[in-house]
DNA sequence: ACCTGAACACCGTTCAAGT
DNA sequence: ACCTGAACACCGTTCAAGT
């Protein structure tokens, strides 16, 4: 009945691994803002203070543990189409971050990429050189994919009502904006009502869209290039 | 020399309004993590509990400097050609999240939009939507158009050493990664050596590109689109 | 009606002390 | 070498009290 040991998982020499660990767990569990040392200590039947023997701060393990989710992700194999590969990692990067939605805050404040991160640019770089893509266009392809893979995820998770029940509620709450206001959003408005409140919408849907079409403008770029040359 | 009342404005009533222009100049100078109950108050020359009496808890607070900051955004107006009227506005929220690096995390963490973001929804939808864009369309535009301008701005900011001296250190670090854990990331190392660290190169300059090409790619489905019925 | 002071339940981190 | 306890300087928020 010891309230403390209870919690504890069974005790061996900690590690930074076996603290990161924890923290990821703890994030999927509470989110970012439960990823308190405090509490990670408790759940490796710890004192807050004795991590810092493992790890020199906070921000090492949020560092640690954003690179254990970035390690998520498949990366692109060599001898893959590279347009199927550019699909399977983008679809893959989308699903890590529903999995961990608490990550997105992380890459943003985050700025020392870790070397799962290392090793994830380099695959994507190395796809795009072996199709044919010159270093400039690697460049350009890696900018324009990951930019809106994430920003994706973003709004995705801004957009994280359940289904048309609380869509509703959101074009009702919008609706009252803009009668008392006095402003108008008709273009808005028209989209929720006649679109996005339609049983078959779905926001996630939007992602094949767009990756099709960044997907096709790169091999039109790359394509233009091979002639200029 | 009072300690206090020196930084204080000069005293007026408090108002929802004068809270948020506090909060949001608070954030520009030392970022989100700046911008407590505490300071908010010493700022206004008030004690932090009176911040209650005027917005409901810090949330909203948070949800409110978002919206002025999205408010900073251009907004495409009615007659311009649709293309150079994203472009603008692609532009003008970049410059805006670069401007107030810190709200980018507040982009990720709030999911109530305000009134200035419905606003802005509102006009994009209504400049695709005006330029011939179906509302199928015109939401497929939005979405990987927005993806990508918040992408890229979160991006841009993972990326934020000034000019290739820090990026020259990233190198040099990414090299010791890659020597002491005896992996490899020959494409990236290339990217870096022979196009990052280059003096003309900047990661700014990838926006054009990838607007160019989604910009394309947009009017190319519109099109199709128009053909197909 | 508006603002304050003290308090509560939290944070990350330092540092001297224990084993 | 590793872990702890107490402490410091912070948080957001509540609540009774002041004017």
């Amino acid at each position: 009945m010891a309230k403390k040991k209870e919690v504890s998982v069974a005790r061996e020499r900690l590690s930074p691994e076996r603290v990161l660990r924890a923290a990821l767990a703890l994030a999927d569990e509470g989110g970012v803002e439960a990823l308190s040392m405090r509490k990670l200590g408790q759940v490796l039947g710890v004192e807050a203070m004795s991590l810092y023997k493992h790890l020199p701060n906070k921000d090492a393990i949020l560092d640690g543990v954003l690179d254990l989710v970035v390690a998520e992700i498949d990366l692109p194999v060599p001898g893959q189409d590279w347009k199927e590969a550019m699909r399977r990692r983008a679809r893959s990067a989308r699903e890590v971050f529903i999995r961990h939605p608490w990550a997105m805050a992380l890459m943003e404040s985050r700025t020392q990429p870790g070397l799962a991160s290392l090793r994830y640019y380099d695959a994507v770089i190395g796809c795009l050189r072996r199709a044919g893509f010159s270093i400039v266009m690697a460049a350009h392809a890696f900018a324009v994919l990951d930019s809106f893979i994430y920003g994706f995820a973003l709004q995705e998770q801004k957009m994280s009502f359940e289904g048309a029940a609380e869509l509703g509620d959101v074009a009702v709450d919008l609706q009252a904006q803009m009668q008392s206001a006095g402003h108008d959003l008709p273009y808005l408005g028209e989209l929720i009502v006649e679109h996005a409140l339609k049983p078959g919408y779905a926001f996630a849907n939007e992602f094949e869209f767009g990756l099709e079409l960044i997907l096709d403008g790169l091999e039109r770029a790359r394509d233009a290039e091979g002639q200029a040359a």
